[in-house]
RNA sequence: GCUGGCGUAGCUCAGUCGGUAGAGCAGCUGAUUUGUAAUCAGCGGGUCGGGGGUUCGAAUCCCUUCGCCAGCUCCA
């Protein structure tokens, strides 16, 4: 994304904005709660936060208390004063006021001097830069609490958070609140039930899908469509067990790493393990006969059902659950090879990316502290990566040491309608389990060699990116994926046997059509039919039947027309192919 | 898992000071045969998330457990 040289600037002036809010809010806290220990209180995309040691718990009436005290030093239109201290003297200042948090920041600061800003009463450890006065501030609000670890780590103790926004004017902030409301209307824990899609419930256990008919269509369709894209690209689709022998877990190195995550269950005392992820019964679909180099790249996919035992405080709708679905595939190819596997995985990404009509970025993630294999390997693959990246043009931002403990990897996010960045796929370079199943292949000069294993998915989970598409179109689906694509509404009962004629020469035609015979009057037929984002809806009168024509009323235009069904069906079938 | 909030009909929600639960929508029944976002009338529906406690009496107070929500940490 191109950003102009005003837009930029704007950028940094609104990060400025917040972060001189974040120093207002706390001031104001530190009136209301004088012994308030400060940690950090940086702007953030949507606005800023700012981390409190305080001795009691806030409740959501402290907000408006706070912002009340924030209002008033906004009208006083107190200076931002900086100043710089040697690192010592800062130390004894913030030891003088019993801020622990700050000495420790101060600690780990390489300068030997340090900036600290004033506004009003309030002095703080800062980088900046600060607006010039706080009446600059001219609209803001606070939004929410927060438990926070200090430093984000969770041994530590847990801070509370304020998060707040500000902006230069109160229509922008209207303008973002508004924004926030959109996307609650878009949730797809309300949308999956209002449409039928979905549930989750309790009775089956946190983090369990329950697919209805809606949505097992669309999942079905999305399915389909990954199977087909997938064949195409050289892949075999294979199927593993769910259940595997713990003993295999353990050869893996998934005991050992992946322990509190995973199901057990044992059976005539033998134990064995759910699978948390697809890749032992590929590589023994590798195993289960000698590879020759003529035989790579070989391009295992699977739709595979993981269970993960996520931590119950992370669940979310469909966005994070315990069962889910990946469309998962792993890559077992020469060395020489891995570059041009890896390219065709990113255009693959980026063919589905642009079909769906999502935005991304992508990022690449080197080797971490913690981790397996020579340094030759990582160097390889992590080359690899970053040359495919490159040849094909693709900017990314560097991770250093967010790879996995086996391999460096590439995330692609993607941006949805209303401008969220979601995880969805993936590519990681493997060395490592190759290694420990003793996976090889007979080079062309007769020598045993060992592959490398790339694994990937593309959509990420079918449940995940399910819960992604439904907010990115608000439930609207396009054509191709609606569950239900075309509903027929009679006036009156004298048009049911024409609405079933259509009907069944529509479903002949692969459409998926459903009926709303009811003796209702039509305007609560089309409310219905609106609510449940059919995209096309057929009504059906005298004058349809006499005319042999269908009167086509269009969800995202309105539009109404008169057709024959020929020509719609002609129509339909345009617009499924084109799958928009 | 952690911090805080919340769990009342299928859904959205009300329920005062502790005195035995209510609305709208949905559902069912009947009437209505209707032209582009809600026809009218009647009826049924609840172990107030589960368990335990305090009390003459608990949706309401306390404990515990499960789940949900907002974040944190983690992640597809």
């Amino acid at each position: 994304m191109d950003h102009s040289k005003n837009e930029i600037e704007e950028d940094d002036s609104q990060d400025i904005l917040r972060h001189s809010a974040s120093h207002i809010m706390a001031h104001a806290v530190m009136d209301i709660f004088p012994g308030v220990k400060f940690a950090i209180g940086p702007s953030i995309e949507e606005g800023f936060y700012y981390d409190f040691d305080l001795p009691r718990n806030l409740v959501p009436e402290d907000l408006l208390k706070i912002e009340e005290g924030m209002q008033k030093l906004v009208d006083q239109d107190l200076p931002f004063k900086r100043s710089l201290l040697q690192k010592e003297e800062a130390i004894r200042f913030f030891e003088e006021k019993g801020q622990p948090y700050k000495i420790e920041l101060i600690n780990d600061l390489p300068d030997s001097q340090v900036s600290i800003y004033q506004v009003g009463d309030f002095i703080d450890l800062c980088r900046g830069p600060h607006v010039a006065s706080t009446g600059m501030i001219k609209a803001f609000k606070l939004l929410s609490i927060a438990g926070a670890y200090w430093r984000g780590d969770e041994r530590n103790k847990m801070l509370q958070r304020i998060y707040g926004t500000a902006f230069t004017s109160k229509k922008m902030l209207d303008k973002h609140l508004e924004r926030i409301e959109e996307a609650k209307k878009r949730d797809h824990r309300k949308l999956g039930r209002e449409l039928d899609l979905f549930s989750i419930t309790d009775e089956v256990g946190a983090g369990m899908v329950i697919y209805h008919p809606k949505g097992a269509m669309l999942r079905m369709l999305i399915e389909d469509f990954e199977k087909k894209e997938h064949l195409r690209r050289g892949y075999q689709i294979v199927y593993g067990p769910t259940l595997l022998k713990q003993e295999l877990w353990e050869k893996s190195g998934h005991y050992d790493n992946y322990r509190e995550n995973m199901y057990f269950t044992e059976v005539e005392g033998q134990a064995y393990g759910i699978k948390p992820m697809n890749c032992l019964a590929h590589m023994l679909i590798y195993k289960s006969r000698i590879r020759s180099y003529r035989d790579l790249p070989i391009r295992y996919f699977e739709l595979g059902h993981v269970h993960r035992h996520e931590k119950s405080g992370v669940l979310h709708g469909l966005t994070r659950v315990r069962g889910f679905t990946q469309d998962d595939a792993h890559i077992l190819c020469t060395p020489d090879q891995l570059n041009q596997e890896i390219k065709g995985i990113i255009q693959f990404v980026i063919d589905v990316m642009d079909m769906f009509g999502f935005q991304y970025h992508m990022e690449l993630s080197t080797r971490p502290e913690k981790s397996i294999g020579s340094e030759e390997d990582w160097d390889r693959a992590t080359n690899a990566l970053n040359n495919a990246l490159e040849e094909l043009k693709i900017p990314s931002r560097i991770f250093e040491g967010e790879g996995a403990f086996y391999g460096p990897k590439i995330d692609v996010k993607l941006k949805d309608a209303i401008g969220r960045d979601w995880q969805c796929a993936t590519i990681q370079c493997d060395f490592t389990l190759p290694e420990r199943f003793d996976l090889f292949y007979m080079d062309n000069d007769g020598e045993k060699k060992r592959p490398v294993m790339l694994h990937r998915v593309i959509l990420g989970s079918l449940e995940r990116f399910i819960g992604v598409l439904i907010e990115h179109y608000a439930g609207a689906f396009p054509l191709w994926l609606s569950p239900v694509q075309v509903k027929i509404l009679t006036i009156t009962d004298r048009q049911s046997g024409y609405a079933c004629d259509i009907s069944e020469k529509l479903l002949a035609e692969g459409i998926r059509v459903e009926k709303d015979l009811r003796n209702e009057k039509i305007g609560l037929k089309i409310r219905e039919a609106r609510l449940e984002k059919v995209p096309y809806m057929l009504i059906l009168g005298d004058k349809e039947e006499k005319n042999s024509t269908v009167n086509l009323r269009s969800r995202d235009t309105g539009e109404l027309t008169d057709v024959k069904l020929s020509d719609l069906i002609k129509k339909l079938e345009e617009q499924i192919h084109l799958k928009n």
